[in-house]
RNA sequence: GCGGGUGUAGCUCAGCGGUAGAGCACCGCGUUGCCAACGCGGUUGUCGUGGGUUCAACUCCCAUCACCCGCUCCA
C-alpha cells in the first residue's frame, strides 16, 4: 500500500501504531516487558471485538429458527480430549535439523530407507558443499536440505495443561521422590503418573462442548435435524509459533457452530455454509475482492474431516486463514459416545432406515462446523478499513498523514460523536443533552470537547465514528446540527430531530 | 525452538565512549469559530531488563525479555 504521498507504507505497523495510540489492542503486561503472543483490547478495540461477535451471533443464532446458542466451561473433563484426539495429535514429535536448522515434525518428513546413504548440500545451501550421510533407525530425512543428521523427537503439548484442585500436585511428587536415586526416564513415569490425577486442560477449541452437550441441547429443545449449536469465547493453544500481531497468539477467541445433519446431506450443507459465511465478512467489508475460498488438499485435512474450505483474506503478508468450514463427518458424536458409553445419536421417526428398509431411523448425525476466530477477524476489519484520507496541505504546504478506519457502522466503536462547535454559549449542555438522547436508543455515543474541531474530526475519522454532529450557534437558536460523513467529509446541515433518524437508519441491518 | 532484524519521550524516529535530542502529541493562557488552526509558555525519559569492560556506557561485550521477517502448527 502507498500513502497519500505515494511512499509505500508498512500497513501492518501503521495498524500496530495505531491500534497502541487510540486504545484498540495494547501489548499485555506492557510495564512488565510484556509477555509473548498475549494481547489486551483497550476501550475501542473491546467494542470493534464485541460488535463483531454480536453480528456472528445475530447471523447465526438469532436469526436462524434451527440454531441455537452454549456457553460452556473453558475446563472440561479431561477425557474430552483423549477422545477428541488432542491428547494425541495435539502433542507432535519434532525434530531438529543439525545441518540446515530446519524444525519439522517426523511424521511428516521425506521417508527414506534405514541405513541408506544420502547427500546433502551442506547448511542446505545451493552451493554448499556435498556431504554425506547414513540414514538412521527412523527412516526419514530433513524435508528442506535432505540431510539425516537430526535431532531426537522432542513432544509439544499443544494443550495447556493445569491441575484442577488447590493441592499442589508437586507437593505429592516430591514426596515420592525425596531420597530416591532415579533414572530422567523413571522421574519422568512418576511425574507423569501423578500429575495426570489432577490434569486438566484449557481447551484448545470450542467445538467439543458442543458434541459433549449434543444431547442436553437436542433433548431440552426438541431440536429437529438438521440443527446446530453455536457457541463464541476463549481457546488456547501453545503454538509452536505466534505471529503477525493478534493473527496467531496461544490465548485467542473462536466463533463456532456445530450443524448436524442426517448422514449424506453433509455435502449440500457445506456448499450452503462455506458460501454463507463468506458472504458474512464480504458484506462489513470494503474490499470484496480480498476474500476467497480455499478447499484443503487430501494432506491438509484435520484427522476428523473429510472435506474442509478456509476463508481466506488477502492480508498484508498474503493470503491467510480467518475461517474453517470443516465437514467434521460423524467423527466426533461417535469418538464421544465410545469414550462416555452415552448414546450420542438421533431418531427421527418418520425417515425410513436405509438399512432396515423400516419406518424409524436411528442415527449419529454429520456435523458441518464453520469455526471462525473472533481475534482473527478484529485484525481483518481493521486491516480492511485502514485508509488514508486524500491529501490536504496545511498552512504552511506540508501535507499531513491523515489515517481513517472506514468501519462498518455496525462494527464502528462510537456510532456518532456530538462536538459542541466552541465550549461556551450553551453548547456544551446541548450537545450533552443529545448524547443522552442517543444512549436512550441504545447507540453508543461520545461527547467530545477537547481540542479544536479539526482535530475532533481527525480523531474520530481515525478510529472509525462514521458520523459527527457539531453543535453550534444556530444549534441553540433554529434547533439544527452539523452532520459530518466520515468518508466523505461532506456536512450537511439537519434539524436535531433528524440527527437520531439519519444515525438509526445508517445502522439498520446489512 | 532455530536463523535474520529491531528495542531511545504518549507516537514516529535521530544520535553517540564524555551534560539525552527533533517533529508530532499532551497541558496552560490568549486569539479564533467547521477539517490534525495561530501566538506565547510548559510537562514528558528506569535509552527494553540484568550483568560485565571502562575514569566514564544509551553507545562496546555477554545474558535475558519482547516485537518484526522466515521455517513448522492452526481459528
Amino acid at each position: 500500500m502507498t500513502g497519500p504521498d505515494g511512499q509505500p507504507v508498512d500497513l501492518m505497523k501503521e495498524v500496530i501504531s495505531l491500534s497502541k495510540q487510540r486504545g484498540f489492542v495494547f501489548q499485555s503486561s506492557e510495564i512488565y516487558g510484556g509477555l509473548k503472543s498475549c494481547y489486551d483490547y483497550g476501550p475501542l478495540g473491546v467494542e470493534l471485538k464485541r460488535n463483531i461477535m454480536n453480528e456472528w451471533w445475530r447471523a447465526m443464532v438469532h436469526e436462524r429458527e434451527n440454531v441455537v446458542g452454549l456457553d460452556a466451561s473453558i475446563i472440561m473433563h479431561p477425557r474430552v480430549w483423549e477422545a477428541s484426539g488432542h491428547l494425541s495429535s495435539f502433542s507432535d514429535p519434532l525434530v531438529d535439523c543439525r545441518n540446515c536448522k530446519e524444525r519439522f515434525r517426523g511424521d511428516k518428513a521425506p521417508r527414506a530407507a534405514m541405513s541408506a546413504e544420502v547427500e546433502y548440500p551442506e547448511g542446505g545451501k545451493k552451493k554448499g558443499k556435498m556431504l554425506k550421510g547414513l540414514v538412521d533407525e527412523r527412516g526419514y530425512v530433513c524435508p528442506n536440505c535432505g540431510s539425516p543428521d537430526l535431532s531426537p523427537e522432542r513432544n509439544f503439548n499443544l494443550m495447556f495443561r493445569t491441575s484442577l484442585g488447590s493441592v499442589d500436585p508437586m507437593q505429592e511428587v516430591a514426596a515420592v521422590l525425596a531420597g530416591k536415586s532415579l533414572t530422567a526416564e523413571e522421574i519422568r513415569k512418576i511425574l507423569d503418573e501423578k500429575v495426570k490425577e489432577t490434569a486438566v486442560y484449557l481447551r484448545p477449541e470450542t467445538a467439543q462442548a458442543m458434541f459433549v452437550q449434543f444431547q442436553n441441547v437436542q433433548q431440552s429443545l426438541a431440536l429437529k435435524i438438521p440443527f446446530g449449536i453455536a457457541q463464541m469465547g476463549k481457546s488456547f493453544r501453545n503454538e509452536v509459533t505466534v505471529e503477525h500481531f493478534i493473527f496467531r497468539s496461544c490465548e485467542f477467541e473462536q466463533m463456532e457452530m456445530e450443524y448436524f445433519v442426517e448422514p449424506g446431506k453433509q455435502k449440500e450443507a457445506l456448499e450452503y455454509w462455506k458460501n454463507e459465511r463468506l458472504w458474512w465478512y464480504q458484506s462489513y467489508a470494503n474490499e470484496r475482492s480480498k476474500f476467497r475460498l480455499r478447499q484443503h488438499g487430501p494432506k491438509e485435512l484435520a484427522h476428523y474431516a473429510d472435506d474442509c474450505y478456509d476463508v481466506e483474506y488477502d492480508y498484508p503478508w498474503g493470503w491467510g486463514e480467518l475461517e474453517g468450514i470443516a465437514s467434521r463427518t460423524d467423527y466426533d458424536l461417535k469418538k464421544h459416545s465410545e469414550f462416555s458409553g452415552a448414546h450420542l445419536n438421533y431418531f427421527d421417526q418418520e425417515k425410513t432406515d436405509p438399512t432396515t428398509g423400516k419406518k424409524g431411523w436411528r442415527f449419529t448425525p454429520y456435523v458441518i462446523e464453520p469455526a471462525a476466530g473472533a481475534t482473527r477477524a478484529t485484525l481483518m476489519f481493521l486491516i480492511d478499513a485502514f485508509a488514508y484520507d486524500s491529501p490536504r496541505p496545511d498552512a504552511d504546504g506540508n501535507v499531513k498523514l491523515r489515517r481513517v478506519l472506514k468501519l462498518h457502522p455496525r462494527l464502528a466503536p462510537y456510532k456518532v460523536a456530538v462536538l459542541p462547535l466552541v465550549k461556551k454559549e450553551g453548547m456544551p449542555e446541548l450537545a450533552r443533552e443529545l448524547v443522552q438522547q442517543f444512549f436512550r436508543e441504545g447507540i453508543n455515543a461520545k461527547y467530545d470537547e477537547q481540542h479544536a474541531i479539526g482535530k475532533r474530526y481527525a480523531r474520530h475519522d481515525e478510529v472509525g465514528t462514521p458520523y459527527c454532529l457539531t453543535v453550534d450557534g444556530d444549534s441553540i437558536k433554529e434547533g439544527t446540527v452539523t452532520i459530518r460523513d466520515r468518508d466523505t467529509t461532506q456536512q450537511e446541515r439537519i434539524k436535531i430531530d433528524e440527527a437520531l433518524l439519519l444515525v438509526r437508519k445508517r445502522l439498520e441491518k446489512v
